[in-house]
DNA sequence: GCTGCATGATGAA
DNA sequence: TCATCCTGCAGCA
C-alpha cells in the first residue's frame, strides 16, 4: 500500500531482482498490450523513483511510467513465479519475474513527458539532492490545513494518508493549523521526520513510526502490529504519550487522526 | 458468496 | 464536493 517509501522500495528491489538482461514484457490481462510490446525483449537501465511515481529506463527510448494509486500492487517472486491472475497488468520477467496488478496508471511516456511531470512534484524526501527550501515556499505559498497541504504531491512528494497523520504529530502540530502559519522551525522538523520516517519504511517494507523505546522495544522491526503508529486509525484510544483520547478530522477529502493535547490549535 | 473498505488522484459540476 | 477508476481481502452471512 503505495507511500513514497514503498514506490523507492520497488524501484532498488526490482533493479536487483529482474537484473539486466532482457525481460519479456507481457498484459496478461491485456489492458497494457500495446506497451508490452514496445519494451517486451529491452533491458532495464534504471528504474527510478519519485514521490509516488516510478519510471523504468530501458535501453531504447519510451520510458515506463507506473503509478499505484490506491489499490496498486507488486508481487515479485525470485522463482517458480504463480501463474499471473487474470488482472495482472504488466508481467515483467528477468532473473525474477514482477507482476503489477491494480495501478492507476500504466504507461509509457517519453523524456519531456517524464521531466514535465516531475516537475510538478514537489521535493521528495528520499532523494538526497531534494531541496527543503521548495517545500518552505510551497508550505508559506497556501493557506488550507496543513494536514491537508501535505496530501498535495506538489508541496511534498511521496507524503500520504499514515504518514501526514504521524509526522503531524510527532512535529506537533495540529493538522487543522493553516499551511502558511507553521513556523520554519517546525517546517523543518517536519522535512527531517519525513527524510528519517520514510528511509525507515523503505528499508523496512512497512510503515513504523512509534519510537521502539516507548513500547519497549529494541528495535522499530521488533514492535507489534497494533503499536506501529502513533495516531493513525486510532480514534478514541488514548494517546501513547499523553492518554488523551485520539481525536480524528476530514482533511483533504480524506480522515486525519490526532492527539489534541499534543498538537494544540 | 457478498459487502465494504483501503497507505491515491482526477475530472466534472 | 462528488463520482469515478483500479484490486484484494477482512469480515460477515
Amino acid at each position: 500500500m503505495p507511500e513514497g517509501h514503498v514506490l523507492h522500495r520497488a524501484a532498488r528491489l526490482q533493479a536487483k531482482a529482474l537484473g539486466h538482461g532482457s525481460i519479456a514484457v507481457s498484459s496478461p490481462q491485456g489492458r497494457f498490450a500495446e506497451g508490452a510490446r514496445l519494451l517486451d525483449g529491452h533491458r532495464i537501465e534504471r528504474i527510478r523513483a519519485v514521490g509516488k511515481h516510478l519510471f523504468y529506463e530501458w535501453d531504447h527510448d519510451p520510458i515506463l511510467h507506473v503509478h499505484l494509486g490506491l489499490f496498486g500492487k507488486f508481487k515479485t517472486f525470485a522463482s517458480d513465479p504463480p501463474p499471473p491472475t487474470p488482472a495482472t497488468r504488466v508481467q515483467m520477467i528477468g532473473a525474477s519475474t514482477v507482476y503489477l496488478a491494480g495501478p492507476t496508471t500504466c504507461e509509457i511516456l517519453d523524456g519531456a513527458e517524464v521531466d514535465e511531470l516531475v516537475r510538478r512534484l514537489g521535493p521528495d524526501p528520499l532523494d538526497a539532492d531534494a531541496d527543503p527550501d521548495r517545500f518552505h515556499r510551497a508550505m508559506a505559498r497556501r493557506s488550507v490545513p496543513v494536514g491537508s497541504a501535505l496530501l498535495d504531491q506538489a508541496a511534498i512528494a511521496g507524503i500520504g494518508n499514515v504518514y501526514r497523520s504521524e509526522l503531524l504529530f510527532l512535529s506537533g502540530i495540529s493538522p487543522k493549523r493553516p499551511a502558511n502559519e507553521v513556523t520554519t522551525d517546525e517546517l523543518d522538523d517536519l522535512w527531517k521526520r519525513s527524510v528519517d520516517l520514510l528511509s525507515l519504511g523503505e528499508r523496512m517494507g512497512r510503515i513504523v513510526t512509534v519510537d521502539p523505546k516507548e513500547v519497549g522495544a529494541g528495535s522499530p522491526r521488533e514492535i507489534p502490529r497494533p503499536l506501529r503508529l502513533y495516531v493513525y486509525k486510532r480514534g478514541s484510544q488514548p494517546c501513547r504519550r499523553c492518554e488523551t483520547e485520539i481525536a480524528s478530522a476530514e482533511l483533504g477529502g480524506r480522515s486525519m487522526w490526532f492527539c489534541p493535547s499534543c498538537q494544540p490549535a
